[in-house]
RNA sequence: GUGGCUGUAGCUCAGCUGGUUAGAGCACUGGUUUGUGGUACCAGAUGUCGUGGGUUCAAGUCCCAUCAGCCACCCCA
């Protein structure tokens, strides 16, 4: 096997398609995401777990439906040394519902993970090959109240990140299988009969997955379906009752929704509940967050019955949404005057660290040089160290949005700082 | 996986129907005298014109392939 062929052309050295360096800028936005729905999750008692990026490809292949489009043409499998047929997740959930299973977690357990997924889709806004999710799993509670507030959680996120008013939740009910097969079953009825209508797509998908013809965007098939049955009407008793709870609860704690009866989700673990929130300035790739109950999961995967719902929230498109972050520590600039004074600036700069200042210090050019270098990184003050200064055992601060300046002694520029810039920020 | 559009300096782009040493703005570097930034003025550096073939006396400009990005389908977070 060659590594490293010939052919390879050096000359080009991007990411492998589909894939993005993030650089300090983004990790830091990224990290913010992530850390607020953490931050948040926490407050509704989820702890975090970490899974690994790669499993036995046969827990996706179970747990999201052999037949789904994630499984059949959209996951990275692979085989190891040892013969075994691995796999890049595709998403979160059928690890956490492993790990579940396989450390023996008594229910009921919520659980936040974060990480990198792979999808070998074609690239395109909103869609990478790796991209990263932040998510939850609530195992074990079977009452429609532990969705609610699975929900009510996920909004609080959307608003800690300032997306409140530019983001609409859309919730639909699949109900329990003996609802879905019946509707399934009326459904195809009614499709048979129109078919000739149908896109060549549809058709297909008619054999194997009717369901998502209901959220097709080919003309012809919506309308077709506009007249097909709904999927609300086939509900049995019990999934209907479960299905107002949800609603009355949403509707108790002041969460708006829009009732979309057409709405299906592509993996086949969910049951009842599904809901997504999508932004109108995505394009087309427009649900940030996402998810529902899946019911079956756990037994599906060789555990026992037991309960779960969930969501997941992909980190590049909540970015793509987010302008503004919360300002950073503003550091301090810490400028030698001439090159014999620099060690002293450095050991200065040293002890406004240690005092959890954040402190850039400048390793050439002259005094005029360096002041321009720390108003351009941003610092919001000087700290300069020459000759005159070490003279009067003073350091000069000078603040860099009004160019005022003032002396401290060295021992107390630390002290300084910690009471001056270290103010919460504003705006 | 399907269809369409795009690919020129770090960034955003201009380069008309193929014709001499490849352009602008922003950014960057240096300077406008010796210890004071943001503005202004002056000067400077920078490109295998995505990559590989082909047509031609001549290709950034035309053709083919390939890679990558964008848009829609599909799918999904």
């Amino acid at each position: 096997m060659f590594l490293f062929s010939e052919n390879d052309s050096v000359s080009s050295l991007r990411p492998v398609r589909g894939t993005s360096d993030a650089l300090p800028e983004e990790c830091r936005r990224f990290r913010h995401i992530a850390d607020t729905a953490h931050r948040i999750a926490a407050l509704y008692g989820y702890g975090e777990i970490a899974t690994p990026i790669f499993e036995f490809a046969s827990v996706f292949a179970r747990t999201l439906g052999v037949q789904t489009d994630v499984v059949t043409k959209e996951m990275y499998v692979f085989t190891d040394r040892g013969g075994h047929e691995l796999s890049l997740r595709p998403e979160g959930t059928a690890g956490v519902a492993r790990a579940f299973i396989s450390n023996a977690m008594t229910p009921p357990c919520k659980l936040f993970y974060r990480g990198p997924m792979f999808r070998y889709e074609r690239p395109q806004r909103g869609r990478l090959r790796q991209f990263h999710q932040c998510g939850v799993e609530f195992l074990g509670v079977a009452s429609p109240l532990a969705d609610v507030e699975t929900i009510a959680l996920g909004r609080r996120i959307l608003d800690a990140l300032g997306l409140a008013g530019r983001l609409t939740m859309r919730l639909n009910s699949l109900g329990d299988a003996e609802s879905r097969a019946a509707y399934r079953k009326a459904l195809v009825d009614y499709l048979e009969k129109r078919r000739d209508e149908l896109s060549t797509e549809s058709r297909l998908r008619l054999q194997h997955n009717p369901l998502r013809i209901l959220d097709s965007k080919d003309s012809g098939d919506r309308s077709v379906v506009a007249d097909a049955p709904v999927l609300p009407d086939w509900l049995n008793d019990s999934s209907a009752a479960f299905f107002t709870e949800v609603c009355d609860g949403l509707k108790a704690l002041g969460i708006d929704f829009i009732h979309d009866p057409f709405l299906v989700r592509g993996l086949d673990y969910y049951c009842h509940t599904a809901f997504e929130f999508v932004s109108d300035d995505l394009g087309t790739q427009n649900a940030v967050l996402a998810g529902g109950r899946y019911d079956g999961l756990i037994e599906t995967l060789g555990g026992s019955r037991i309960p779960g719902i969930g969501w997941a929230a992909g980190i590049e498109r909540l970015n793509a949404l987010i302008e503004t972050l919360p300002i950073v520590d503003d550091p301090v600039a810490v400028i030698a005057i001439g090159d014999h004074n620099q060690f002293l600036a450095m050991s200065i700069a040293e002890s406004l660290r240690s005092a959890g200042v954040a402190t850039e210090i400048g390793f050439s050019g002259n005094l005029k040089k360096r002041l321009a270098r720390a108003h351009k990184i941003g610092a919001k003050a000087a700290v300069l160290i020459g000759d005159e200064e070490v003279n009067h055992g003073a350091a000069t601060i000078r603040n860099l949005e009004d160019g005022e300046q003032s002396r401290v002694t060295f021992e107390r520029v630390p002290d300084y700082f910690r009471s001056e810039f270290r103010k919460p920020k504003t705006g």
